[in-house]
DNA sequence: ATTAAGATTGCAACCGGTTGCAAAAATTGT
DNA sequence: ACAATTTTTGCAACCGGTTGCAATCTTAAT
């Protein structure tokens, strides 16, 4: 099929080694002989095989990049990011869809196969479990948007929820509001789990304030709609915080549809800050987290990680920021 | 680092050949071994490398994954829809992020060394001449959402965009609007093109009507909000066309913002029918484009590309439906 | 000019599989 | 039971590279 490194060094009248030798930096090659190889090279249109090295060098440069959320706008962005910093450290990533399971095995086995160098986990609703899976098939992984633990079993890199949920918390009491509602995610999401336990611990240190708690079955807006409609038929909290912006917005038409408004009769505030959480007709309040730091300590430390396989677990936490916008009312 | 064929063929007691042979289908392995092979593979937890069998196959099984459409989130849909349905088939979605470049060059080069069995291209804006460069490597290639010709250089698959132009030029006309305006995506773009002549075809047919032409810098949120505060400042027409979902819901947002409402001041019809269009706050009337068919289709003809190299390039076109909803005055 | 040290080169074995071919084993028919 | 088929098996070469090693060539030092 395509041109391979023995028509290079036929035509350049070097040996294969030397071909190769051009092409993996730090071998010892004359100038000459590269100037040599590199003409041949050009003029057959050779690029040498990657994968017929990984089979050498032991390293493909894939790298599995695996999530469950591919409905929510925030992944694009995030997808987006991944890739192109990926791309920058000159990893490839090979996207693994994984709606609708839960169980590693099918994955695990699939990134094994084309021995993928490491795996990033991008999921705020999987399992740590789910990442373990890989590490102890003794691929390095990564799992961002995970759940923070001091002595994590797995490399985590992500925001600290509970801290997120205080801040939610101090930032409603802040404004006044005494009757406060936890729209949270779903149930069994460790996001929502560790995000309520920091919203309830300042809250309860608070008094006098009265305080609500639900879930949405998703992050997702039919799901955050469909809650704040049941939450409206059953006097609504002052404020609310809702598990994350598409929620929040979910939430924000169901109390248009009630012809209310927010933040005259019910306060909202997110968390996520994806980029329609900007957009004038929303101008949602919400807990910004830094996609971008979170991305990029990712790929580096997947990078880390595959450059020393017995390194050990790491949690790397990112703090949030509150983004003033329209739908709490102002200090 | 990972158990070989060797192992287990050793474990089992019987050839190599014979383990490649319990594991490429159609080949003559009798059940006996075939048991005992699976034992010793079992016990050892092995998995065969696909990347060293690629070598003598020919075949990866990888398929490169093109797009610049990071910002859109209709693309997430696209990129959910496109890595099941690649995952079904058994083939891996290698994932390049092509923003802020438009030079097939490193793309191609890429790919070729990951020798991937097949390209998809999956960009609106992108012009044909992109996936005519892998073609002409000799890299199956599809293009979706890409430019209809009716002799293409390259598989296409997609919707006739002239055609959804005249859709929405004849959507218009039937609801009585006389001064129409169409909010083209970016000039250059060959679906705005495209959609512009279908469009400029019916209203040219008709009588008495006015037609405004404009462009937004881009498909999104603010250029499509900015296009539309500027309509809004000079005798703005009573109905538009904009150029997909997202810059509609910025024109909705500028009218909203200057005290408007539509449909009761401005009618407006997008393009795409993406999830956002039916959120209740939104609530879009729009041309949906049949996402899914034009994925699993292009999936198939590339599938089919591969198989037959020299297959003859060939334009599927899928067609488009108005999904009646709150932004147009009724019929 | 001679020699020692350092740089460059090619050979050949190897990475983890696949596959054509001929030999061996199992099956069929008589 | 024996020959003719058919199926299964292992050998060995190959896919497209990499790399340790010893041989060769340069360069610098004396």
């Amino acid at each position: 099929m395509a041109i391979t490194l023995k028509e290079v060094a036929e035509r350049a009248g070097v040996s294969r080694s030397a071909v190769s030798r051009t092409y993996t930096d730090g071998a010892s090659v004359s100038p000459k002989t590269r100037k040599k190889v590199e003409k041949a090279a050009k003029e057959l249109g050779y690029s040498p095989n990657a994968l017929a090295s990984s089979l050498t060098t032991g390293r493909t440069k894939l790298i599995g990049l695996i999530s469950n959320n591919f409905h929510n706008p925030l992944f694009l962005e995030v997808f987006d990011l991944f890739t192109r910093r990926l791309q920058e450290k000159g990893l490839r990533p090979l996207l693994v869809n994984l709606t609708d399971e839960t169980d590693p095995e099918n994955s695990l086995r699939m990134l094994k196969q084309y021995s993928v160098d490491g795996v990033i986990v991008a999921s705020s609703t999987l399992l740590p479990e789910f990442a373990k899976a890989f590490h102890d098939a003794k691929i390095p992984v990564v799992h961002s948007f995970g759940r923070f633990a001091s002595a994590p079993d797995v490399h985590v890199v992500g925001v600290d929820n509970v801290e997120c949920g205080r801040m939610a918390a101090r930032t409603l009491l802040a404004r006044g509001y005494k009757h406060i509602g936890f729209l949270g995610g779903p149930k069994g999401a460790t996001s929502t789990i560790d995000r309520r336990a920091g919203f309830m611990e300042v809250i309860g240190q608070a008094k006098g304030i009265k305080v609500k708690v639900s879930n949405a079955a998703a992050y997702s807006f039919e799901a955050g709609r469909a809650a704040m409609l049941k939450e409206l038929k059953a006097s609504p909290a002052e404020a609310y915080f809702c598990g994350d912006d598409v929620m929040s917005i979910g939430a924000l038409s169901a109390i248009e549809s009630a012809g209310l408004a927010a933040p005259e009769d019910i306060g909202i505030i997110g968390l996520n800050d994806m980029e329609m959480a900007k957009w004038e007709n929303i101008n949602l309040t919400t807990i910004r987290q830094p996609i971008k730091q979170i991305v990029d300590s990712s790929v580096e430390l997947v990078i880390a990680a595959l450059e020393d396989r017995y390194r050990h677990p790491e949690a790397r936490l990112f703090s949030c920021q509150v983004m003033e916008r329209g739908t709490l009312r102002p200090l």
